[in-house]
RNA sequence: GGGCCCGUGGCAUAGCCUGGUUAUUGCGCCGCUCUGAUAAGGCGGAUGUCGGGUGUUCGAAUCACCCCGGGCCCA
């Protein structure tokens, strides 16, 4: 039932930013997301699962990026009628957050930390992810992302009484109603179905999820304490895994390098030449390796003998001899002089004037010597060879890169501040042989860019299972059994699809080579690892839980009561050691922030807590994240965690995007100017646009972002879609028009056609979205809008100045327009709803809910377009009239007449015999739009000059193979006329060849013809356009008047009046300018809604304009009419 | 050393899986043109060894192999 109601009017030109705040008002007040909600409450589940991003700055637009993609599918999964969960992640634990938290504070490394007090810095912790979860909640939403957002109050109201009194008693708002609990409590129960909203991996269910998850590792003996060379972050004070490492972790440095003496303990005047980058390292040398099967040399300089391998002699400094060869078997078990055999360190390890030369196979002669310096205590293959040949670490460094005691003068000094004078020692000890810059790939600290120094430490593992040297089809369910490497890879190979489809093999990359995961982090802020260890015989517990912590726990509970299991208050629980009976502490590290965002798809699915929703929704449908990087931390992670309590894959589709880069395609940095800020490029740019230009983008490649993308992206797709819905309602208010299903259509091929086509759209969009590209979704929309503007309306326009009610006909073709119009952007604005959610929402408001008060709130309450009927054909035959279009466009152009002078006729030939029909059939399109008054088909025997046989590749090779060649070559020398004749009557042509027949059909050739001469013509293919250019008097007076016509038009223009105002013209001009006016007269009132139209010698009006066109002369003057 | 991705006019891009003889589109440039919705649109023009080579094939931007260059990942 139609309430009789008409549209609001649309002005073609918008604010559209304003607009989309409106918008969001309006989806606020009225809460539209809610309803939504409960409008798919049964609907079937989609499950997506959302990667948490670093609650710990402001977003930026590459989060955008990967926002946009999540809320298009969310929302194309609402329409298709989908309930799904909506859960939004924040990823709060970590060193990242210190970092920050210590720079606000001016702290400068662990010390600072310890003096301040753990307890206040924790609730600082706590506070910056608040205060950034509530900056990145309004973003998003101003992004249009929907999701079950928090109560922006509650988070104020929580961080406000965190930094109050962590204890005090408090109520916020859940999601039945009000929830009371100590503002602690409550923090750790933010994103519970209690309290709703988004998750936070620092919550209580998070933290004590990974607990259980932990524990289920130890109880297959998968956690273990690793003692290794771990690489260090002084600064920070902890290790840096393998995972942090890898990308982010090297830069290009240049450092000194030393070359210096070795010398052999019993061989008078002979060094060892020995190099490295490293030069504290030499204060814990151990021993000094050679390639066993390396080739090496002793070389004289002068007094001194030196020993290095024979590759690399260009590195000695002057004149050498080359005294002996041998091979570095030979050196084996040689001492020498160690070059900081004084220190106390050195004595006490027993090694001082003991070193030995040892063997080891990895030596090369890349750089340095041949003879590699092995300090145990300082790298990690060092570390390794050292287990092997049982030799001595001396680890020298403390947690925050400072000498321990034993060093002698060193002791003390930081490590990054030794290179000088070690360098100067070694002078003074006759040891340095030459110091020379030396470039390499350093790795640093990826969080705060430090050096990093190689240091010896305790560290936590999960055991990845042992790397089998067979390929992963080969692994036996056996092996599988004992080993979460090839478990992981098991539910990866069988329950993942990737998109892109690589993404699949690096996954499986990464796991086939990944080390042990260490997951300890000697720092504050993070996940308490629920390790206790005993300091008495080294027995370790893992704790599944907090219940099962406090009935072990013997002494702490009552301090730790009440708090979140953060550290200061679980590290005060004891409990008594299994083995011995002696009391365990917690060991002091937090965990790997990839433990907190890997465990999701079982701490947010409530897997410990609702085990029945916890089935309903996991594995996730989908998950989305931009690759770099997430192949070996989220990615990995959720699979590994999923794998050990499960051993099934968390997710069973992969969307993956690459990087945002700045439009410059470099990073982007606010000091090479290309930084675009989310909150400015959504004021400036609007986030429709924004969401269409990263919609468009082809995924897996980096994009290169700015506003001039947006700025294309405005023009080409946002502006030519407000005015085709802008043009539409304009003249349907003219007409008092409103969608009714009583009156009487009478469809035209342009209608039929475009229908077809938004039906085949509807089809494009949906499969390609359903297949994870949306690139090509939005390329499918972008085409059909561009037919929809520049030919279904340009061609239909007239139809909608006709006058209502001239006729039954004129009324039933202008009906048919605006019924289809209308279907044709209704259904448009629900297709690009889930892309572009404002500008649909507002065509949605005015098009559909304004005239039925009985349509759906929102247009994102509205059912997915479906497609309907496809007419392939019409599609087809449309497609061949826009090329002889534009071949006739051509034409004109070639022969110089422009499109508003008439001409008699043009004529066309076409590719295939059955496409003729199209011409007559397609007519009258073609010569309103080429401005000609006879269209048809060219005389085949009167008017082609000449014929040209073009034997299809595609067709011909495809079934003739290799015999393509000798049949092109036959039919290149049959008659072309006559040949051509036939192909073009429909009947197939006989060629022989070497005896053999075959009969050549009609659409394995094309006949390209040539018009005799009088015509312009313009060829594509076995297309051609002949125009008959001649223009007569006639045509000239017509012209003219067009001319005429348009200059009026533009005088109304730039008047600025309403399309249907009415006007009183005058005009004076050339001689036969006046003619035409008098002689076309009906037609120039009609068309310029003139009521008069005099000439006059001084014309007087409200809006003049003079023009010059050709040898023509012409001033027109308009004024509003009052009738 | 290994794995993955990429290389197409000045720049940016499509096509490559499924081979077909005039290689797509956009930005920018030049000329013409259309417009009673458009900051749009149309026609034409200049700019290409489709990174290089070899092979497969009647035919290669497309398939295979090798090489070069760039990126990412691993060692």
């Amino acid at each position: 039932m139609w309430v009789m109601e008409v549209f609001k009017p649309v002005p073609s030109q918008v604010d559209f930013v304003a607009q989309e705040k409106d918008m969001l008002k309006f989806w606020e007040d009225e809460q539209i997301f809610d309803k939504l909600r409960r409008l798919r409450a049964k609907g079937p589940i989609w499950s997506f699962l959302d990667g948490p991003i670093t609650a710990n700055n402001p977003m930026g637009v590459h989060h955008g990026w990967g926002r946009t993609y999540k809320d298009l599918y969310h929302r194309f999964k609402a329409m298709q009628g989908y309930q799904t969960r909506y859960q939004n992640g924040f990823d709060c634990q970590g060193l990242w957050v210190e970092v920050n938290v210590e720079r606000d504070m001016g702290f400068k490394g662990k010390p600072d930390i310890e003096e301040y007090g753990l307890e206040k810095f924790i609730i600082l912790c706590k506070q910056r992810v608040l205060q950034y979860a509530a900056v990145q909640t309004k973003q998003s939403i101003r992004l249009g992302y929907w999701m079950e957002w928090d109560n922006l109050e509650n988070l104020q109201k929580l961080h406000d009484a965190l930094g109050n009194d962590p204890l005090a008693i408090m109520t916020i708002d859940g999601v039945d109603g009000p929830v009371t609990g100590s503002a602690e409590q409550l923090v750790g129960r933010l994103g519970t179905p209690e309290v709703g909203g988004s998750y936070f991996t620092f919550s209580d269910e998070n933290n004590y999820t990974i607990w259980s998850m932990l524990k289920s590792c130890h109880d297959r003996g998968w956690v273990n304490k690793g003692r290794d060379v771990m690489p260090w972050c002084a600064r920070c004070g902890t290790a840096i895994s393998q995972h942090e490492i890898v990308t982010e972790g090297y830069r290009e440095l240049t450092h000194p390098s030393i070359t210096l003496r070795f010398p052999l303990v019993d061989r008078p005047g002979e060094s060892l030449l020995v190099w490295t980058t490293t030069p504290w390292t030499l204060s814990s040398n151990v021993a000094a390796a050679v390639g066993p099967e390396l080739a090496y040399v002793k070389v004289r300089q002068g007094e001194e003998s030196f020993y290095l391998s024979r590759g690399t002699l260009h590195m000695l400094k002057g004149d050498y001899e080359v005294v002996e060869e041998i091979v570095g078997f030979d050196m084996e078990g040689w001492v020498y002089h160690g070059p900081f055999d004084e220190l106390p360190a050195q004595k006490e390890s027993g090694v001082a004037g003991k070193h030995k030369v040892i063997l080891w196979d990895e030596v090369g002669e890349v750089e340095g010597t041949g003879i590699v310096h092995i300090a145990p205590g300082c790298g990690a293959e060092d570390f390794q060879l050292s287990k092997e040949l049982d030799l001595v670490a001396i680890a020298p460094l403390t947690e925050n890169g400072i000498f321990i005691d034993g060093f002698d003068w060193l002791s003390g000094m930081n490590v990054s501040a030794v290179a000088q004078p070690i360098f100067d020692n070694l002078t003074k000890k006759e040891l340095t042989y030459k110091v020379e810059d030396y470039t390499h790939r350093y790795p640093v600290c990826w969080r705060c860019q430090e050096e990093l120094v190689f240091r010896l430490v305790d560290e936590w593992f999960i055991s990845m299972g042992t790397k089998l040297d067979i390929p992963y089809e080969e692994v036996t369910g056996d092996q599988k059994e004992s080993n979460l490497r090839y478990q992981i890879m098991e539910v990866v190979t069988n329950e993942t699809n990737w998109y892109p489809s690589f993404g699949k093999e690096r996954e499986l990359d990464w796991l086939r080579n990944m080390d042990d995961w260490m997951i300890s982090k000697k720092r504050y802020w993070g996940l308490a690892l629920p390790i206790w260890e005993c300091s008495n015989c080294g027995h370790f517990d893992v704790i599944g839980g907090r219940e099962e912590l406090q009935n072990r726990a013997l002494t702490g509970w009552d301090v730790f009561e009440g708090h979140s299991p953060h550290r200061p208050f679980i590290d005060e629980i004891e409990i008594e050691c299994s083995e011995c009976g002696q009391r365990m502490k917690r060991i002091p590290d937090v965990g790997n922030p990839w433990l907190d965002a890997g465990i999701v798809s079982l701490s947010t699915m409530r897997y410990n807590s609702d085990r029945e929703y916890w089935n309903k929704w996991f594995p996730a449908e989908l998950i989305s994240e931009s690759f770099p990087g997430q192949f070996r931390n989220w990615f990995y992670s959720l699979l590994a965690m999923s794998t050990i309590l499960e051993r099934r894959a968390p997710f069973r589709n992969v969307f993956t995007y690459a990087m945002l880069t700045g439009e410059d395609g470099r990073e982007m940095h606010k000091s090479w100017g290309n930084m675009v800020e989310f909150n400015e490029a959504a004021d400036l740019m609007g986030v429709d646009v924004m969401r269409w230009v990263f919609c468009t983008h082809r995924p897996e490649k980096d994009l290169a972002f700015g506003y001039s993308l947006g700025d294309e992206a405005r023009r080409h797709f946002l502006i030519p879609l407000w005015n085709v819905y802008s043009f539409f309602v304009t003249y349907a208010l003219i007409d008092g028009w409103v969608p009714r299903d009583n009156v009487k259509l009478s469809q035209s091929l342009l209608d039929s056609w475009i229908l077809s086509r938004m039906n085949e759209v509807n089809r494009e969009v949906t499969d390609y979205l359903e297949s994870y590209e949306p690139n090509m979704a939005t390329a499918s929309i972008a085409r059909f809008i561009d037919h929809l503007s520049n030919w279904y309306l340009r061609r239909s326009r007239r139809r909608f100045w006709a006058e209502a009610g001239a006729s039954d006909e004129v009324d039933a073709d202008k009906n048919a327009a605006y019924d289809t119009s209308y279907r044709v952007l209704v259904n448009l604005s629900r297709l690009l709803a889930p892309f572009v959610p404002f500008v649909s929402e507002v065509m949605h408001q005015n098009l559909t809910r304004n005239v039925d008060s009985g349509a759906p709130e929102s247009i994102h309450h509205c059912d997915w377009p479906v497609s309907d009927s496809i007419d392939e054909r019409l599609n087809n035959e449309m497609a061949i009239v826009l090329r002889l279009v534009s071949l006739g466009h051509a034409a004109r152009n070639k022969a110089n007449r422009k499109l508003r002078q008439p001409l008699s006729e043009i004529a066309f030939a076409v590719g295939l015999d059955k496409e003729r029909d199209v011409v007559d059939r397609y007519a009258e399109l073609i010569g309103d739009e080429l401005n000609v008054k006879n269209v048809r088909l060219l005389d085949v025997a009167a008017e082609v000059v000449s014929y040209q046989l073009k034997p299809l590749p595609k067709q011909l090779g495809q079934k003739y193979g290799a015999k393509f060649p000798v049949l092109r070559n036959a039919i290149l020398s049959l008659d072309p006329r006559e040949a051509s004749t036939q192909l073009q009557d429909g009947k197939s042509v006989e060629v022989k060849v070497n005896g053999e027949k075959f009969d050549i059909l009609p659409d394995e050739v094309e006949v390209i013809v040539e018009a005799k001469e009088g015509f312009s013509t313009a060829s594509e293919g076995g297309y051609l356009a002949a125009l008959t250019t001649e223009i007569t008097h006639e045509l000239r007076l017509e012209g003219l008047a067009r001319e005429f016509v348009r200059r009026v038009q533009d005088v109304r223009k730039s008047a600025d009046l309403n399309v249907s105002d009415r006007i009183e013209v005058q005009y004076s001009s050339s001689r036969r300018v006046a003619e035409a006016v008098e002689f076309h007269q009906a037609y120039i009132t009609e068309e310029t809604l003139a009521v008069s139209l005099k000439q006059t010698k001084k014309p007087t009006g409200d809006f003049k304009e003079e023009y010059t066109f050709g040898e023509e002369k012409l001033v027109v003057v308009i004024s509003l009419s009052e009738s």
